[in-house]
DNA sequence: TCTCTGATGTCTCACTGTGTCATCGCCAGG
DNA sequence: CCTGGCGATGACACAGTGAGACATCAGAGA
């Protein structure tokens, strides 16, 4: 009925992937990725505020989930504990959701303008992390250094997960154990 | 005798320095920089392959003398202790070379680009470290998990340097202090 | 039913600024 | 004098932004 199909943002987002499988990233233009979806590049910058952030749409939600599930864990745990539980909780929904995930980590992992990109939003992560523990009582330095430490143990566990080693929590477990046997070492 | 003066990149790293403070970073063009410093846009870019990269000028000599102090370490130390032996090593030799530190960090804060970067920039010298802890014999996810645990210790005690919190070692003990109490405290 | 109105999605221009390529000119060692 | 290499220049493709026109849709009122 309407003069414009709908769902224009995941066109988008397809269209984008498809063309940078086929001739890398740099090789493709934001008006070819808006072509292929029947749109103009002005049209692509109402969606995404540039070319980068078309491969990270939707980790808008990820910190205020992740604050939320700090919050919302048992007020007795230590900050690292706490937000240990909060991402592995956030995490396993993550892993459940997520489509395009191999596809998307090989183009990031092609361009270090991308894993530039992939680092904001980790850091992005890690600040709602930091400040969800402040709110719950920790001190500042003690917030921030169990925000950084417990993101560590996360991104090892989805590098597992991505790399097919099994459940996400399986692999959250096994990067938990890790940091601690490392930990553990110190002569 | 040369027709054009020599340090042409200080020069141009002295002019974008000013021009951030006295318009603010995105305020400022390649162009009004290298014009300042009597040069050309494309001079600029022949010194620094982005605009960002002028605020990390030198960055590039970090990774190798991390990587090399590491390997210089006690072979008798643990892979999270060699590291961040070497990381207070470097650390203090730059706390003590830096120059502009304060408009330098000034800048970069305002700006999410620059913030960016300078975790690129990180990550860069992260990497380095994983790779020599791996070189002296530690195993691949053990050196990735110490180099990134080291690197959150150094990036503190730095934080706490620029606040002008003592000298560079005193803020990396305390840094290292402040951690140990955070992952000693797992209830 | 018809029309008006506000909200929304899209397109067209037009412009600034970045980053790069092909090319040209100056200098020093032969 | 000439020739190789470094530095400068002009021209270009693309990213990202702003203003404005227009089509569609939903809802209110005659």
């Amino acid at each position: 009925m309407a003069r414009w199909d709908p769902g224009a943002p995941e066109r988008l987002r397809q269209a984008a992937l498809d063309l940078f499988d086929e001739h890398g990233y740099d090789a493709v233009t934001v008006t070819q990725i808006a072509e292929r979806a029947g749109l103009t590049r002005r049209t692509f910058h109402r969606y995404f505020p540039d070319k980068r952030e078309i491969l990270f749409a939707g980790s808008e939600r990820l910190p205020p989930a992740v604050a939320e599930a700090v919050l919302a864990a048992d007020p007795g745990l230590a900050p690292l504990p706490a937000a240990l539980s909060a991402l592995r909780e956030v995490g396993t929904a993550v892993s459940g959701m997520v489509t395009d995930s191999g596809r998307r980590r090989a183009v990031i992992q092609s361009s270090p303008e991308l894993l530039e990109r992939e680092r904001s939003k980790s850091a992005e992560v890690t600040a709602a992390l930091r400040d969800a523990l402040e709110q719950r009582g920790a001190g500042s330095t003690e917030a921030h250094l169990a925000a950084r430490v417990s993101s560590i143990v996360s991104e090892e566990a989805f590098a597992r997960w991505a790399d097919g080693e099994g459940a996400f929590t399986e692999c959250f477990d096994a990067a938990e154990t890790a940091l601690d046997a490392m930990l553990a070492e110190n002569t």
